[in-house]
RNA sequence: GACAGCGUAGCUCAGCCGGUAGAGCAACGGUCUUUUAAGCCGUGGGUCCUGGGUUCGAAUCCCAGCGCUGUCACCA
């Protein structure tokens, strides 16, 4: 046990005071609630008389004694509110001990208490409710940060410090309410697409976390043993290798909310672990893809937030359909002057320096037209904006463009300055497909850690036959970040990753 | 990975021109006999992140480490 603190030996005292009195400091039977602190507040009627018996319970917040009465505060996951409690009511016999005792000293902010009782107004006019029965529901042992919030609405000693929100996210939420309702936001975000993809027919699926090769992204994995099998495991940098194997397999449309992990630099956009949702559509291409994703986060917007405009930062974001397009030589036109589409290496390169970009030497014509884009477009682009038609180098696998040589049918939708979608008309030519994995192997062999493996089943199943197929990848964390106005992927991800403690 | 900043009581912070610590809230005690009070009075509480160094003396200055944050780099 480490050491404790002075609040906390209290807290433990109190708690063997409350067990020598007989009470159950962690009653195991059910309490049964029957309303939320939200709801009685928005509902009461003082000439209606309603909520005349409520059951609630939560953690206690606040208490102020006075005397034989006392008002104190309950926090429950809908909010707080306040209740009165007078010691003869609690106590109706001759045995006070419960008031004197239990109520003002034992019991300490942070307890979970539950009370019956009936709703009523106050003189100042504050919805209260009038205590008639108290019960303890389980001892706090460890003082909550205290964070008022006065009659003005001006919050007092908010708990701000990131590392404690973070690590100690339980305090963080039971302290700063709006956190949950972040997390509740990025729930709906879950819901309102599942509905979407359900009601069109497509089936949600699971595939390997531990993959013995990675593929479907550039990204340097995360590597594992499996001791029975003594084999080396990947976990997944992405799904859409098999996702690409169940539309061989016969399904029209299959998606996955899937953990994603990639052993790279973190920041306020990156941790370790991400989620993506991948969608692939049979018989679809990239045109009808850009249309689904309008539809789908134009509904979640309103699913969320009740209109198509979401407050993100200081920009107002429009999901409302259609968003504008570009290709990305448009884009790269539109916001530099200079059209692009016709330069050879040596010309790209020479745009480049002109534009105060440092490349490095030996990447390729392909990468080079994105770091202008990424450069120069991107965070500029804050209005929900689909960029198509990327060179066919960084994107191997995705289907050569329908008309115009050296592009691929892919596009990104971009949304406050950043990626948040990637999608393909998809490689469905096995031979094409295992031509772009050997490239890839030869970008390997130079060094580039992020190449590709060549994955021998995923052709075999090509080779099979895919339909031609549409596929999608959103990115969640990124997605929830812009839907709840939060300025770190931290704050929309439970348990960040951070290093050990201590 | 690079650069910058931060780390003092349960929480939020002050002190940092070197003389071994303060405030508010929380805690504890008192006040408080019936719809308010972040009330009022009083008391306690700190390996000042860790380890070295300089100094008669370090929370304060120097070095190293650990952790966090921000910006940049890689990337979703």
């Amino acid at each position: 046990m480490a050491h404790l603190s002075e609040q906390e030996i209290v807290r433990r005292q109190n708690l063997q005071k409350i067990i020598d009195l007989g009470i159950k400091p962690y009653p195991p039977e059910l309490f049964p609630v029957n309303t939320h602190a939200a709801t009685i507040k928005a509902g009461f009627q003082p000439d209606q008389k309603n909520f005349q018996d409520v059951v609630i319970a939560g953690r206690m917040m606040s208490n102020r004694v006075m005397g034989k009465a006392s008002f104190a505060e309950i926090q429950d996951s809908s909010g707080r509110i306040q209740v009165y409690i007078s010691r003869d009511e609690i106590c109706p016999g001759e045995d006070k001990t419960l008031y004197d005792q239990v109520f003002k000293h034992l019991l300490d902010l942070g307890d979970f208490i539950g009370v019956k009782g009936y709703t009523f107004l106050t003189k100042t006019g504050e919805i209260t409710i009038h205590v008639k029965e108290l019960v303890l529901l389980s001892k706090s042992l460890r003082p909550l940060p205290v964070v008022k919030v006065d009659a003005d609405g001006v919050v007092h000693d908010a708990f701000t410090d990131p590392e404690q929100r973070y690590r100690q996210r339980y305090v963080d939420m039971v302290v700063n309410p709006d956190v949950r309702r972040v997390f509740e936001l990025r729930s709906r975000m879950y819901t309102s697409m599942r509905e979407y993809l359900n009601a069109k027919g497509y089936l949600e699926v699971e595939t390997p976390v531990l993959q013995p090769l990675y593929g479907g992204a550039a990204a340097r994995p995360f590597v594992t043993h499996h001791n029975t099998l003594d084999m080396k495991l990947y976990l997944r940098i992405a799904n859409e290798l098999y996702l690409k194997r169940l539309i061989v397999g016969g399904f029209d449309g299959v998606y996955e909310f899937s953990k994603d992990f990639r052993n790279e630099g973190m920041s306020r956009f990156h941790n370790p672990e991400f989620t993506q949702i991948e969608l692939y559509v049979a018989y679809k291409d990239y045109e009808w893809m850009m249309s689904l994703v309008e539809e789908m986060l134009e509904k979640v917007a309103i699913d969320l937030h009740g209109k198509t405009e979401v407050q993100v930062g200081e920009h107002v974001i429009e999901f409302k359909r259609p968003w504008k397009r570009y290709t990305m030589f448009e884009a790269i036109e539109h916001f530099t002057g200079i059209d692009i589409s016709q330069m050879d290496e040596a010309q790209l390169r020479a745009t480049a320096r002109q534009l105060h970009i440092h490349l490095d030497a030996n990447i390729g014509k392909g990468k080079i037209i994105d770091e202008i884009f990424g450069e120069k477009c991107e965070a500029q682009l804050i209005q929900p904006t689909f960029i198509t038609d990327y060179p066919v180098e960084m994107s191997p696998l995705a289907k050569k463009h329908r008309t115009v040589p050296g592009l691929v049918e892919r596009f990104e939708a971009i949304c406050n300055g950043k990626e948040i979608s990637n999608a393909f008309s998809e490689l469905n030519d096995p031979i094409d497909q295992r031509e772009r994995f050997e490239d890839q192997l030869d970008l390997g062999k130079r060094g580039d850690e992020e190449a590709m493996m060549l994955d021998e089943d995923f052709l075999r199943a090509l080779e099979y036959g895919m339909p031609p197929t549409s596929g999608l990848g959103i990115g969640m964390d990124r997605l929830a970040m812009i839907m709840t106005n939060s300025n770190s992927i931290q704050d929309v991800i439970f348990f960040p990753q951070m290093k050990a403690e201590k």
